[in-house]
DNA sequence: TTTTTTGCAAAACCTTTGCAGTTGG
DNA sequence: CCAACTGCAAAGGTTTTGCAAAAAA
């Protein structure tokens, strides 16, 4: 595996972790930095930059949107962030965790975190079907989500 | 809206049964429209709208960009023509072909149609899995092509 | 004090829209 | 003829960049 050479070895659990890990790079804990962490492992589910400098709905200071995709950079650098895209929509992100990877839901738009583990049958049917080695980190698996396809089912066509 | 009224009950193969359907439709022939249509038809491969309104690197004749656009969602309306994305970049057009998927390698960039019947065990296992009826359709299926992770194997890190 | 980081403004991309003129049927 | 379509220009939404001022270490 590729490890960062300072910092802690794998992907921060927690908001105070994450700052640590920023002081061990010599980088500096700012007030825009300290709000992109916890924004992020606030949320509970990956969010927009522009959420988050507009400070997730009013439980956290904003700051400028610029400073706040710089320090996304920053953080994804760091291996402590990741993003990932939806359709048309802007990016999302989410802390980095290292056994995660998302599904999607292309009706409701909700997307969220599944162990990568729980996906390895569906790599292993992916190899199978056309020999792509498949990843569900930076372009989510997509599709309808239990609860749209119920809607779905109940009155369609 | 939703299912087609006149033209053919399913996608065109070629240009001129799309250029067929599109007259069914009472929709109208312009050069735009059909370089568009030769573009989509042509390539072999997913493209942009770009590539269409430059003339396909000067295989076709060229035409403006907010026409091609424009020409795009007109096919996609009449069932000709969809699209997909694929991370940052532009969103990619291709001839809609009722029985086709896309599979994307996010090295080299390159996208492929595949049937989407051979997608049929990937898309058990995600339900399987998690529960969600996937697509790859608007959101290809995304990962390393073989010829890819060859040269990841080969050398790496 | 030194170097990083910020805020603001402007630009870069991709895509959509308004409008007056052109054209296919 | 006339509705559909086009080119051009301008605007919209997301992301990046330049730069002088502010702030962390």
């Amino acid at each position: 595996m590729s490890v960062p050479a300072l910092a802690s070895a794998v992907a921060a659990t927690d908001p105070e972790s994450a700052l640590q890990a920023i002081r061990d790079r010599r980088l500096r804990v700012t007030a825009c930095r300290r709000l992109v962490v916890e924004a992020l492992y606030g949320a509970g589910r990956p969010v927009t930059a522009e959420e988050i400098a507009s400070g997730m709905y009013g439980r956290l200071p904003r700051c400028d949107l610029a400073s706040v995709y710089r320090n996304l950079e920053t953080l994804e650098d760091a291996g402590l962030a990741h993003h990932m895209h939806m359709g048309h929509g802007p990016g999302l992100y989410a802390p980095a965790a290292d056994d995660q990877e998302y599904v999607a839901c292309e009706r409701c738009g909700r997307s969220q975190a599944v162990p990568a583990a729980s996906l390895d049958e569906v790599r292993a049917a992916v190899r199978h079907a056309v020999g792509y080695a498949a990843s569900f980190l930076h372009s989510p698996l997509t599709g309808l989500c239990p609860a749209c396809q119920e809607k779905r089912g109940a009155r369609s066509r």
